[in-house]
DNA sequence: ATGTGC
């Protein structure tokens, strides 16, 4: 055990938390629990962790509905950090017969996906103005008030990227040229569930469902907090035999997108959460834990068909991100390349043993699936292969953690100097200055140890390493 | 997380 997570177990033993370390895995249980499971989470040696953390999984594992259904096992990454729905990110929920709207929370389907494109680091920092100049007017100011027929809206609520491709007879809202949609349509099978779940456009926000064209989609637009846009250098590859099967290879230039449902995420999320509430049992006092679970049958389909609309937009904004940005590299550097290697969310309900596994900010790692982990602004990303561990519910982290909130970041008498915020030699593009400051490198945890202890557990192995060159952040 | 909201 390492001394000064110690002495924070030791606080929270004190308090009413069951602490237990078998030399590989920490868990918590609230005290008093015994018919719960305790919540298991790996941590990498010398990495701070919130006392909030631990409470927010604890409670999480000891979750239960008077109208039945279990949880059957909680379990969280080594990155993990408070949430504020009750949830802390990085949780990874397995129940049955029940529900958490809160375990997702509002940014749904929030997820990475990764292009490469065999272009040198030198022909493209040769034309990085321009380069820059042109994806700051898409992504910036660009595709909000771009029209989208309703015909391929309700198709995309319905059904994900696939049922859009379908109604999508000319050119993608926004992007400039014709995109090729027989590349796009090849390229469903890189995605994550085919980039497509059970939806109903009824779930979206209703300026999506009215007749007529959707004018104001706000698809291909970044969001803020975490998410980025990335020009990266594949740095080193470790998994030759993988890596090529993948079409990655060293010295490649890659694109790296970190985004989800935006508006849409939003909608659905608060709704459900909301509505979780007031479908708690009239006589039975609400959890303090602010953690609510949907039991009944119907209201449980329900959720799941909502959340599943919400996916699917985000795999399109995704999808829409990418495709204006292969539009502009062929702009400016000709009849380039940048095939999709994977598109996965981090952030999804999604069926698993009969029942349902609830990802918040953690990434698929069953056999042989690429997962995407994002280091924060200015480090090092990875691209790994999942390993299908059972006892990590065959999860990786989504990233590093945050080490210090936006708030003492932006106010708390930083020092915000570059140096100290780790950003000298980082090259972030962003129309806010605020934004380069609260997702300096000083706000994040380092992703090594992350990455290594996750290696060593047999969660994930190392396919390649991906260096920054360039960051969009809205 | 949220074309955040104070």
């Amino acid at each position: 055990m390492q001394p000064k997570l110690n002495r924070l177990l030791r606080a929270l033993a004190r308090e009413g938390l069951e602490v237990a370390y078998d030399g590989r895995l920490y868990s918590v249980r609230l005290h008093g629990n015994a018919h719960s499971p305790p919540a298991e989470v790996l941590l990498p040696p010398d990495l701070p962790v919130e006392g909030k953390a631990f409470r927010q999984l604890a409670h999480l594992a000891a979750l239960r509905h008077p109208a039945g259904g279990e949880v059957l096992r909680v379990r969280a990454t080594p990155d993990f950090h408070p949430g504020d729905s009750g949830v802390a990110i990085g949780s990874v929920l397995h129940t049955r017969g029940l529900v958490v709207p809160g375990a997702i929370g509002t940014d749904i389907n929030c997820g990475m996906r990764l292009h490469v494109a065999d272009l040198s680091v030198e022909a493209f920092q040769a034309k990085r103005d321009a380069f820059v100049e042109r994806m700051k007017g898409h992504y910036f100011f660009g595709t909000r008030d771009v029209a989208m027929g309703s015909r391929a809206a309700e198709a995309l609520l319905r059904d994900g990227v696939q049922g859009w491709l379908l109604e999508t007879l000319e050119r993608p809202l926004g992007c400039a040229g014709q995109a090729d949609l027989s590349q796009l349509d090849a390229e469903v099978a890189r995605i994550h569930l085919g980039g497509g779940l059970k939806g109903h456009p009824s779930w979206a926000p209703e300026s999506f469902t009215r007749e007529g064209v959707v004018r104001d989609a706000g698809l291909a637009t970044i969001g803020g907090g975490n998410h980025f846009v990335e020009v990266q250098r594949v740095e080193a590859v470790e998994d030759r035999g993988r890596a090529w099967r993948w079409g990655v290879r060293e010295g490649q230039l890659a694109f790296m997108i970190h985004s989800g449902s935006r508006d849409v995420g939003k909608h659905v999320g608060v709704a459900w959460q909301e509505r979780a509430r007031k479908a708690w049992p009239q006589g039975t006092p609400l959890p303090d834990s602010g953690i609510l679970p949907l039991a009944d049958e119907r209201l449980v389909s329900e959720y799941l068909e909502a959340e599943a609309t919400a996916a699917n937009y985000a795999f399109l904004n995704r999808l829409l991100l990418a495709e204006l940005l292969r539009q502009t590299l062929r702009e400016l550097f000709g009849d380039v390349e940048a095939p999709l290697v994977y598109d996965v969310p981090h952030n999804l309900t999604l069926p698993h043993e009969g029942g349902w596994l609830a990802r918040k900010g953690a990434c698929p790692a069953g056999v042989e699936q690429p997962v995407i982990i994002p280091g924060s602004m200015g480090a090092t990303s990875f691209l790994m292969v999942g390993c299908g561990d059972a006892r990590a519910l065959e999860s990786a982290s989504h990233g590093a953690g945050r080490a210090r909130s936006r708030f003492s970041l932006s106010r708390g008498g930083a020092d915000h100097r570059d140096s100290a915020l780790g950003l000298t030699g980082v090259d972030c593009v962003t129309l806010r200055a605020e934004r380069r400051v609260e997702e300096a490198p000083a706000a994040y945890k380092p992703i090594r140890p992350v990455v290594d202890a996750q290696v060593e557990a047999g969660i994930v192995r190392e396919v390649a390493r991906l260096s920054p060159l360039l960051t969009f952040k809205a």
